[in-house]
DNA sequence: AAAACTGCCAACCGCCGGACC
DNA sequence: TGGTCCGGCGGTTGGCAGTTT
């Protein structure tokens, strides 16, 4: 004896969501909390899947999500965070702040691992590939940017760490440093007060990059009734919170 | 101008671990 | 205790938009 079907699949819409579906969705969700997805559909009278819903507000609705493209220090994290915890898209979300799983896999897919082709490294191990494997342009690239990993000589390092996209795209990019700026970069205890990353820091600022999602201006409307607390910021910064329990994991795994 | 191609991303699918009955 | 469900995850796909030919 189990629980009740999650949802019958007759009668169930698929395909992309309507402005209509979302208000109904983020009214729910803003009355009743995230809880019991299953029961969403119903109570909030959608004719979706429950996992559809949780995807759809995990997705796009969620008012802490950050919008567009990810930025140079963002990818340079996804890389980094790839290269130890590998396809675990969740988990290097999770220390993305306003960026899903799905987010952060469609970029990689799309953006990240052509360019990390391109420059000869394998984008599955982080390791140089195979001259047989690069094109003559890529190479070229390649050649480039052994010649500057070289030059900044770190033998130790991990080929991941030794290559940085910004490393690899430019090496007189001055934004990046040697010495692992990385993960100065991840450990440093002010990477949550960046502003660049468009969280919500204090009551009278919150939400402000969630109006640029236009099918839901009118979520605007209920911005001023919601807590920090309401949405599980507090959790969420905890959850943001840079652990390496999850590195040892990985490593753990490995031996 | 239009067909073909490419890039992007929202959404679906199927699987898994843990919880529930 | 075993069957079933839920929530979460990663892989994949479909369709739209932009670009190229």
């Amino acid at each position: 004896m189990g629980r009740q079907p999650c949802c019958d699949k007759l009668g169930v819409k698929k395909g992309p969501w309507t402005a209509e579906e979302d208000r109904k969705l983020v009214n729910f969700i803003l009355t009743h909390g995230q809880c019991c997805w299953r029961a969403v559909p119903k109570l909030s009278g959608l004719r979706r899947c429950g996992k559809s819903c949780r995807l759809r507000w995990t997705n796009y609705l969620r008012p802490d999500l950050k919008r567009g493209l990810l930025n140079e220090a963002e990818e340079t994290l996804v890389i980094d965070l790839h290269a130890r915890l590998g396809n675990r898209w969740s988990k290097i979300a999770a220390r993305l702040p306003g960026r899903t799983d799905n987010e952060i896999k469609n970029h990689w897919n799309t953006h990240i691992k052509k360019k990390l082709i391109k420059m000869g490294i394998d984008p599955i191990t982080h390791e140089p590939l195979n001259v047989k494997q690069v094109s003559p342009q890529d190479h070229d690239d390649h050649q480039e940017l052994t010649k500057n990993s070289s030059s900044s000589n770190n033998s130790s390092s991990t080929p991941a760490e030794n290559c940085s996209i910004d490393e690899c795209k430019s090496s007189s990019d001055p934004k990046i440093s040697d010495d692992d700026p990385l993960m100065n970069y991840i450990l440093s205890e002010t990477i949550l007060d960046d502003p660049t990353w468009n969280f919500p820091v204090n009551k009278s600022d919150e939400y402000l990059e969630f109006g640029k999602c236009s099918s839901s201006d009118w979520l605007f409307d209920h911005k001023i009734d919601i807590g920090e607390d309401y949405f599980g910021f507090l959790d969420y910064f905890n959850d943001v919170d840079l652990k390496v329990s999850d590195f040892d994991d990985k490593q753990s795994q490995g031996n």
